[in-house]
DNA sequence: GAGTGGTCTAGACCACATA
DNA sequence: ATGTGGTCTAGACCACTCG
């Protein structure tokens, strides 16, 4: 007696995804419980009449989204979920701002091309006297309400009108490929917590020694030379991140 | 005349795999840029005298480490670096310490069942009266100086020894899955910066008001139902998360 | 219509684990 | 020895893009 076949071969949709759905479904709902054992490749193969290979890149897709786990020579099992990661974007910060406060907007305070101190110097690993670099001071606000503040820094080697490019993509590693002849591929970032200075705490309308996030963002080239630096206060009242992971009921 | 064949069919080393390097050397050498394209795929499987899944399988590792997007029907192209992602794990606030402190240790201050107060049934989303919970509160020190100090709760179910499991895995995620049936799948994590309270302060040997990091998290099982939280309080002053991302040189 | 990536097959051989 | 997952092939057809 043959159960309901859930595949449709004919369907628009792949048959590898059909069966990856069928298949996180029995775990999600629990019909298929932490450690253990999926159905082997064959069975699958022989009970859908689909080709092998087609299970395979439904199983590696369980893999990928850290599922399941497979052993050669052993099995295919369910994994246990892992919960501790954080995960969020530089963005986030501003992304649940955009949601509640209606009008919000990043002004450019400052621009413009300095010259090399000492400090900027060992940060971006030059010697030469004299070099030149691009200079930013930002603030993000919303609803008149100063909520962060930024100064952002890239080497100064194209010759490039300043002002337009930095408000399309403000971003870090935007203004360095937009600066820049060098291709951002790496970034270091340092989160801190910290109480704001006298500077900015001027800067945000806020009182000194509030508790702030404090992120610095490094990229790097191709060669892991920093090409671009920058330093971000956020107001510690106005934000929070928030991070989801696991596995999830509603796709 | 043929230029050298840099993939060994005999190796012991995969052929996707050899070709998944190849390509993704060159692409941080900068052979090929950002935009660029790559080889279509049946050049490449002529070219090396492969078969075009296995080019199809180096290719899609490409993808998946996000440095090379396809496009049905146009080509495939090398993506630019995602560098504004920030991850870390809960864990990696411990990982430093241990690393540079030699000497660290968790220490149980008090695990005890309670009863749920208003606060937690709400965080719990529970309504019966009188249903008990376990507690716990732990201190993390090194070098004798206390870290970070976290309170956690799950639902009480299982009737199992307390105290030996603590030690074991003291993650919120572990404890749920030592002293419940349920199955934890998924996480929520919410992280603030705020000033620390009195009774912060008292335990961590700081002054009160000094910033510190704050964060919480709730376990959820299958149905989502929550069935752990936690409220952790990490020193400012001797904790700062970094996270790297983008393409790196040294694999 | 020619060229691209996307899916799928039916087989083959291998490395590994287990009994 | 058997059964598992891991790799690879040579072909097929499809959906999409573009000139």
């Amino acid at each position: 007696m043959q159960e309901e076949i859930p595949i449709d071969k004919n369907s628009v949709i792949p048959i590898y995804y059909q069966l990856y759905k069928l298949l996180e479904g029995q775990i999600r709902r629990g019909e298929l419980k932490p450690g253990e054992c999926l159905p082997t490749e064959n069975d699958i193969a022989l009970r859908y009449e689909i080709s092998r290979m087609t299970v395979r890149r439904a199983i590696s897709e369980l893999v990928s989204a850290g599922m399941v786990y497979a052993q050669q020579g052993k099995g295919t099992f369910v994994a246990r979920p892992k919960l501790d990661n954080i995960v969020f974007e530089l963005n986030d910060f501003n992304e649940e701002i955009k949601k509640r406060g209606l009008n919000y907007q990043t002004t450019l305070l400052e621009a413009k091309i300095i010259r090399a101190d000492e400090e900027l110097k060992a940060k971006f690993q030059i010697s030469e006297e004299n070099k030149r670099l691009l200079y930013f001071r930002t603030v993000l606000s919303a609803e008149n309400e100063r909520l962060s503040y930024e100064v952002k820094y890239t080497i100064y080697s194209k010759s490039k009108p300043i002002l337009e490019t930095e408000l399309k993509d403000p971003s870090l590693p935007g203004l360095v490929a937009a600066h820049t002849e060098y291709v951002p591929v790496s970034s270091k970032k340092v989160l801190q917590v910290a109480a704001c200075s006298q500077e900015q705490a001027l800067i945000l309308g806020i009182a000194p020694q509030t508790p702030v996030f404090l992120i610095e963002q490094t990229i790097f080239d191709a060669d892991l030379k920093p090409v671009g630096w920058s330093k971000a206060v956020y107001r510690g009242d106005r934000y929070k991140l928030t991070s989801y992971d696991g596995w999830y009921k509603n796709d």
